[in-house]
DNA sequence: GAATTCATGTAACTTGTTACATGATTTA
DNA sequence: TAAATCATGTAACAAGTTACATGAATTC
């Protein structure tokens, strides 16, 4: 359901292609929403039966045709009566399949989850490094309202927060598992079978 | 992929019914990667299917019978080659669809963002009791191995982590909003269509 | 010469959600 | 008497992933 909705809000700013849509989304949406480009394109398609966007192609040479897409009087009511209605649960998950292999911590080999958390921190800080330079471009660049930049700042703050929570965690993790393993005198649990 | 590894996880502890399974589910797992009753009853059929798991009907009376499912040698084989083989890249995603609605924040009467973040916050905070009560319950228990309570106070700890974060930041962002609103002029975007 | 960027998608598949159906027992 | 608990699922649908296909221009 939302993601449909996040490309219609993305076009209330300007007409875009789908490839536009997902250069956009993979900087900021991302973080806290993520979609492949197929699931994209499959949803423009929807969007425009149900009357909420229209295209046109924009030929160009050397290059592939542009498809634009902008959206309709009813996509913009559309919009902002979702965006406007909160559902009685919010709804926010972690999808944290690395998590459930830490559940299941015992029969890995200590060293190699340890080897897994370190890879861990790295891609979390690589995601840190990542949000922070789009967070410090939208603060330089002057394209975009100071209100639409504000709101926008603010769910990079909670992607920051999320990825040090995360990486906090992770070194606390390996520190104990240490420990843990140190004052465990052999068996594991950890079976060949 | 995970949800089916992650019950055959569960079923080597011991052999359990499907209710079960969401029960320990929704009092564990649930809080890094989520699962309803009826895509656990059809992922243990497939995972019958597979050979992974056998079942067998115990009659009960004044209650349904129990449909009680057992890992296989089969299953038991998979899932410690599942458990131990990392994915090149690390899988976790945020999906708070709740974010992509504070993205879009400057079409949102600020009263009525301020009040969805307080709700935010409440949802948290019964969240983060529910994770300390689990601890607590499971600290206690001395019905499970050492070695397995300290993976699931883990990730345990890495639920806490996630939702103190969230906390903060939307306390910090209801202020933010507030400051931010206070020294707006009047028109915030905010168009009635 | 290989990889990346630009630009579009389709097809097949897997995963996840929602609504429905059944029905006795126990607790509030 | 209404609800929650125990216990099973099916059917239909919506959402998300993966692999594939095309092809010129540009950058390494």
């Amino acid at each position: 359901m939302s993601l449909k909705f996040a490309l219609l809000g993305l076009l209330t700013y300007q007409p875009m292609t789908g490839y536009d849509l997902k250069t956009i989304f993979d900087e900021s949406i991302n973080h806290f929403w993520s979609a492949s480009a197929s699931q994209i394109y499959r949803d423009l398609g929807t969007l425009e039966n149900e009357g909420f966007v229209t295209s046109h192609i924009e030929p160009q040479e050397g290059r592939p045709d542009k498809k634009v897409y902008t959206v309709t009087g009813l996509g913009e009511k559309a919009f902002m009566a979702w965006v406007n209605h909160f559902p009685p649960q919010l709804q926010c998950a972690m999808r944290y399949e690395f998590l459930v292999r830490i559940f299941f911590g015992s029969r890995i080999d200590p060293q190699d989850l340890i080897f897994q958390l370190q890879k861990f921190i790295r891609e979390q800080q690589e995601d840190l490094r990542h949000i922070k330079t789009a967070e410090e471009e939208l603060g330089q660049s002057e394209e975009y309202p100071e209100i639409e930049k504000f709101y926008w700042g603010l769910t990079a703050s909670m992607g920051k927060k999320a990825s040090l929570a995360a990486i906090e965690w992770a070194e606390e993790s390996i520190r104990e598992i240490q420990e843990f393993t140190a004052k465990q005198p052999e068996s594991t649990g950890l079976g060949k079978n």
